[in-house]
DNA sequence: CGGTGGTATCAGTTTCCAGTGATATGACAG
DNA sequence: CTGTCATATCACTGGAAACTGATACCACCG
C-alpha cells in the first residue's frame, strides 16, 4: 500500500487547459495544429503547456515532417489511478480510526 | 465512458501541503492540533487549507468540544481514481488511432 | 466570572505561474 | 534559395493564490 500521490504529477495535470489536452489526447494522438484547433489556445501556449507536459513524462512527442506528433502514456494515468484507488481504499478502512485528543 | 477528469477537485488536490493532509486524513481522523503536529505549519495557514478542503467536499467536518475533527471522504478520491481510470483505459484503446496532418 | 487553549476569519504581502508578443529554428513547396 | 508554415524558446507581465499577523470567537477549566 503506498496511499501517497504523486504530487508534482498532480501540479501539472490541475491546469484546466492541460487537463483538456490530456483529455483529447486520450482519444486520439494529435499534433500541435489539431490541439490549436480544438482547444482555441494560442500557439505559444499550447507549446508551453505541451512542454510541461513533456518534462514530466506525461506525453511522448513523434516528430512527422514539420509536424509534431503528441501521444498520452496511459500508464502514467493508470498509476496516478492506482494511487488515488489505493488512498481511497486506505481512507474506508481508516474510516474509525480516530486518534485522542491532545 | 465519462473520460473527463473533475478540474476544480484536482486543483483543490494538486497543493502540496493539501495533499498531505489528504493522506494524513486517509489513515486516521485528526483534529487540527494533530495536523499542525504532523506538518508543522502555521495554525492560519492550516485552517484556510482545511476550509478549502471542506468547500470542496472532501473533508467532512466533527466538531468535538473545542476540536474539530477532519475526515476524509472517500468516495469523493474513489470517484476521481475512477475518473483517471478511464482515461488511461481510454488512452490504451486509442494508441494508434491518429488523425491525418492537416 | 476570568483565563486559557483550539479554531476561524480577515486583510496584507509575497510568491508563483499561466498567458502573451517577439523571435528563432527547422521543414517543406515553389 | 526563398518564402511559408509548424513548432519551440525567451523575457515579460498580470493575476491568482499560498502564506502571514492580528484578531475574533467559542468551549472548557479554575
Amino acid at each position: 500500500m503506498m496511499t501517497s500521490v504523486d504530487t508534482d504529477l498532480m501540479r501539472v495535470l490541475a491546469d484546466p487547459l492541460r487537463l483538456r489536452i490530456v483529455t483529447l489526447l486520450a482519444k486520439e494522438t494529435l499534433c500541435s495544429t489539431h490541439l490549436i484547433e480544438e482547444t482555441g489556445a494560442k500557439q505559444t501556449n499550447l507549446s508551453n503547456h505541451l512542454r510541461v507536459l513533456r518534462e514530466a513524462g506525461v506525453v511522448d512527442t513523434e516528430p512527422c515532417g514539420r509536424y509534431t506528433y503528441y501521444k498520452l502514456r496511459p500508464d502514467v494515468i493508470a498509476q496516478l489511478a492506482v494511487q488515488f484507488a489505493d488512498l481511497a481504499e486506505s481512507a474506508r478502512n481508516a474510516a474509525e480510526n480516530k486518534r485522542a485528543c491532545p
